[in-house]
DNA sequence: TTATAAAAGGATACCAATGTCTTTTTATGA
DNA sequence: TCATAAAAAGACATTGGTATCCTTTTATAA
């Protein structure tokens, strides 16, 4: 399972690209609302993803958060590893420090194909492909995903 | 990912097994020796373990921990289940509140499928299933899985 | 030029998971 | 019977994740 913090990163993320595509730079407080976050860790949270570079930002009047251009397709699995490393990842699913193919706990086997799955759609899913769903109707955002439509 | 007591709790409860098919009752310290985990803390996850009806227990001398015949095969589903709760088999991994196959987040139909893949490895596998692998050498339990042959 | 809107940064609070220590209860081997 | 070995119970400590608040910096619209 995803920590919170990871949930809202990716959440803040495809709510800033939806927002990018109707030429919007969204404001803490707006991500916060869509998102349904709180609004003060939600900024800790957007604060860690620009100092990351997975996302950009401006001060002041009329700023916001945004995608620059070059860095504009970002894998589930960089927001991951920014926000809670890649444990996950790696760790083995019985607790075992040392456990491979060569030393397998009696999870080894069932629970890599598990987390390669998982592995394998965070490396495939995009900030993009995510919000490219949200934009097409195939998926929300949130409860309704029809507030984006009232702003 | 389980949490670590969780993992503790697993670990502990395959090595009683493993105990008990050579007719012992380990006791606390040799358990979290074994299993290496802090002993006062593996002293605590016994007693949830106990308390929930998981694992027999005698006190006073040889005393130490047991399974009670009836009780004898136990899913990993109803360690994680005492030890954590069931929210991991049920919440989305996008992290919403709302969401299901009428209504689903970005990452639903691909994250459902390793979440189930996950519930199917927990309620097949058993404390007896792990156990028998170790006995049979197939897998290890700890750093050599030689210790238990020292005592 | 200045008031304002916004992010950045720092300090602190809260809570649950993890971990430790001490006392109490209980069974039993000597 | 009684010293001892063991689990149970309760209190406390530590840590990390979650969350809030206040101050500082910065850009811009008026």
């Amino acid at each position: 399972m995803l920590s919170k913090s990871t949930e809202y990163a990716i959440r803040a993320l495809v709510y800033v690209q939806l927002r990018n595509w109707e030429q919007k730079r969204p404001a803490v407080g707006e991500i916060a609302k869509e998102i349904e976050a709180p609004e003060a860790y939600t900024a800790k949270i957007l604060q860690m993803l620009t100092k990351n570079k997975l996302m950009d930002s401006m001060k002041g009047r009329g700023g916001g958060f945004f995608f620059n251009d070059n860095k504009s397709n970002l894998s589930l699995y960089e927001v991951v590893h920014v926000m809670e490393g890649d444990a996950c990842f790696h760790k083995c699913g019985f607790g075992l420090k040392l456990c491979n193919n060569d030393n397998p706990c009696p999870l080894h086997e069932k629970y890599t194909v598990v987390r390669d799955g998982f592995y394998d759609i965070v490396k495939t899913e995009t900030i993009h492909s995510l919000s490219e769903k949200i934009k097409q109707g195939e998926a929300v955002l949130n409860r309704l995903n029809d507030t984006i439509d009232e702003i």
